[in-house]
DNA sequence: TCGTTCATTTCGAAG
DNA sequence: CTTCGAAGTGAACGA
């Protein structure tokens, strides 16, 4: 990994053309073509970046000049980095880093869900998980006490665009034999206000569960008036 | 803007739990509070991050342990970096970084539309930008030359959702007086194939237009035979 | 390759 | 403050 800190313009055309004005910059150019450029504000994101795969030109020494290109695009993607002072310029030899394990992601929630569906605030069967539609996979297929279909669509965050991801399923699910009367259920962890009130004008049922609780790594929030 | 490399230890906890094992990366502490930890593969996105605002904790003398908290949350946010090795430790003082100037996004090209609205393949009239429904604002209101409402979408791609979206739009317009026989139109510069078949399926016209044509930049793809 | 879906999405604007 | 939609979304996964 290569570490500039250099005094820079940078100019991006592409999906679209951005400019950004002559000011001090870190500069990251990583061993897997991967080039990133961010300013000491602005958070998360880099100014402006190119993913790989790319190609990179450097012109004059000491460097005055570097034009990262998209490789194996149609339309060209081009960064082009005018260096007016070079503050710092330094490698490392980094080796491999570890993969990342993570825990708590839509699929975790899917899982536990799977097992707990008590969860989803009703007595529910899960027949199978990634129920497969022609349009793709039902999160949860379920049955309720009375033999009943209900779809699960699970999600993190549900948006309005669950309930329509939802909504399509069931379109697909309904003209099937002893299907017409599936019903539908979204559960995530959030349901914003717009997919709550879409999702009850449609008949489905929404829900929000926490992967926490569900573990019983918390307890839910009881309200007791004991005595 | 503080940079270093460090052989380190990460964990998360909050949304969801993360670690990154021991391994040698570069961590960023941007002035505004950011933290980065990037590795030398993995392209845009750093393996771990905490955005502003935050608390930053410094433990020992060298350090050896990193603790960024999210400030002003309900549920606690914490970044946890067990260092193991500096390799690298510098601070920049970088300045005020100049704002960047974008063009070619989606409002660039609700813009261009707007002013020149045969671009879209019919003689079109604008009668409003932002057209306000209860659900959200439809991108251009128009009048063909029959007087007839046309509400069009523009995306920059459009896909599936797009369709969706638009097909919401002329729910709610419908009803209106003197609406009932509004029809959508769904203009992109790139319209997905699903999006075509599903837009075509629901009586909605779909067009491609390309900005750089629309501004003149570049002369439309013309087949000439002369002679 | 294209298309879909998820993301600790982030980010920005508007109510 | 929340809410909502765009993003050069990026990245993984499947057809």
């Amino acid at each position: 990994m290569r570490l500039i800190v250099a005094r820079c313009e940078v100019t991006y055309s592409g999906r679209l053309n951005a400019v950004l004005p002559e000011a001090v910059r870190l500069l990251i150019l990583k061993s897997d073509g991967s080039f990133l450029v961010h300013a000491d504000t602005g958070g998360f994101k880099p100014q402006n970046w190119m993913t790989p795969p790319t190609v990179v030109e450097h012109e004059g020494e000491p460097l005055e000049r570097l034009v990262v290109r998209k490789r194996g695009r149609k339309t060209e993607d081009r960064l082009d980095v005018r260096i007016v002072e070079i503050l710092s310029d330094v490698a490392h030899d980094m080796g491999e880093a570890g993969a990342i394990a993570k825990d708590g992601v839509e699929r975790d929630l899917q899982e536990e869900l799977a097992t707990r569906p008590a969860a989803l605030g009703e007595e529910l069967r899960v027949v199978r998980r990634e129920w497969q539609t022609d349009i793709g996979p039902v999160d949860l297929m379920c049955r309720d006490t009375e033999d009943g279909w209900v779809a699960v669509e699970i999600k993190r965050v549900a948006t309005i665009e669950a309930v329509e991801q939802l909504t399509r399923y069931l379109e697909r699910i309904r003209p099937e034999p002893g299907m017409a009367r599936v019903r539908g259920v979204l559960a995530a962890q959030k349901v914003v206000r717009q997919a709550r009130t879409l999702a009850e004008a449609r008949g489905l049922r929404w829900i929000e569960v926490d992967l926490g609780v569900l573990r019983g790594e918390r307890e839910p929030e009881l309200t007791l008036f004991p005595g």
